[in-house]
DNA sequence: AACGATTTTTACGATTTTTTTACGCGGGAC
DNA sequence: GTCCCGCGTAAAAAAATCGTAAAAATCGTT
């Protein structure tokens, strides 16, 4: 069908619906990579580069919710939702967060390879990916890495100086209120504390702009928020 | 959210169920055209380029499936399945001939709405996202993105500033009393200090025209109030 | 338990914005 | 003509917001 195999993570904890999926994928010619928890799912995603990611809501560790919008930031690749839960308002919620379909369990294996056949046809037909490298000044950010550098040499970061940075970056030019990016990192009940912001803006100034003093890139939109230029 | 509203085709024979997801399609913000035959909806496709074709499978003048893999030789745009069958063989089959997506009748409102909205995501993901832009003279003001560039240079307002301008451009040639904006931009309480706005709506001549003396387009309504010219 | 890395607090000077004050201009009423 | 009032501009004082450094608390590891 394709010309490579297509890549498929499967981000799920239970070994035997683990198992089950994968051998339905894999009989779609597909090459196969699992992950059990959300932490991993999401590093997997990254590295591995896969077309399609088969997720399963239900994980012990963490929101599901949470590793689509992430992923969302960096990375067009299909998703498709497993979730034991039919609620409507679960669908919903995985959908908007950036899901492109959603499965409930029980269902049969024609169904999930069909629904996979028809999210991977995507790739081919969606033509050129669009690369995850932003640069901007000296630096270059690679997003679906979690890699930065700085005039060639790498710079750490910490979570949340990460965070805030592709959040900043994921839309340039706009200005993003502090009550915005507070929920978005630190969650809803921290959209007044922002002295965080002005501490970790401080931070990515001091490793990403040339003149911390005088920045050209995450310039300060006094008593609304902050503002990416690229 | 998008520059232009998408436009959704929906092909359904049945009246009832024909007003039912438009309406749902309708709060979504979407354009809809109606077809109610295959023949006809093949043809609406060609000729209105929707961005999503909401198929009912269950038409009296031939075969869905059909009508599907005729429209995959020409386009890509997503299609969504609703039928009343819930055999896994239908799914199957449809999606294998080239839709998207696929929900068995009954289905919720909420859940339409939201396999819609994922469906036209991709719309806006992979096309350049353009943002709506007023303009008037050598001004331009991106309202999404809170930003204000003259002569293709930023120009940097503050909040009041910006709530002051953003209330203008909302009414273009009307006129907005003292009082109202008073109202609007500081609150109730200060329905008397008209003194404020002249300060500030000279502070928009001083940034925004040409000739501050001469303004063009933030003109005074003497005793009454403000108006913005386009 | 001790360590390093990270996050959260705290503190304070610097900067920006808002508010207040001051004053000149021009048109209409008398 | 001059007095009054609303308007525009500039610049001050006051208030709010911001940036930075550094201390304290937290977390994960060994």
């Amino acid at each position: 069908m394709n010309a490579v195999a297509a890549k498929v993570l499967i981000v799920e904890d239970e070994k035997q619906i683990r198992r089950f999926v994968r051998m339905a994928v894999e009989e779609e010619g597909c090459q196969v990579a699992e992950a059990e928890t959300m932490t991993q799912g999401l590093i997997d995603a990254g590295s591995r580069k896969p077309d399609l990611v088969i997720l399963d809501l239900g994980l012990p560790d963490g929101n599901g919710i949470d590793l689509i919008r992430d992923l969302r930031g960096w990375s067009d690749v299909p998703v498709l939702i497993l979730s034991a839960r039919s609620q409507e308002n679960d669908k919903i919620d995985a959908l908007d967060a950036g899901a492109d379909d959603y499965l409930t369990k029980p269902f049969s294996v024609g169904e999930l390879r069909a629904r996979v056949r028809a999210l991977l046809r995507r790739r081919s037909r969606s033509g050129e990916t669009v690369s995850p490298l932003v640069e901007f000044g000296r630096v270059a950010v690679d997003l679906s890495r979690r890699v930065v550098t700085r005039a060639g040499e790498p710079v750490h970061l910490t979570q949340i100086e990460y965070r805030l940075l592709s959040t900043l970056l994921a839309q340039p030019g706009k200005v993003l209120t502090q009550r915005n990016l507070l929920r978005e990192i630190w969650g809803p009940s921290y959209i007044e504390s922002s002295h965080y912001l002005r501490v970790y803006v401080g931070h990515l100034r001091q490793k990403l702009e040339d003149d911390p003093t005088q920045p050209k890139h995450f310039l300060t939109e006094t008593g609304v928020g902050y503002r990416f230029q690229p």
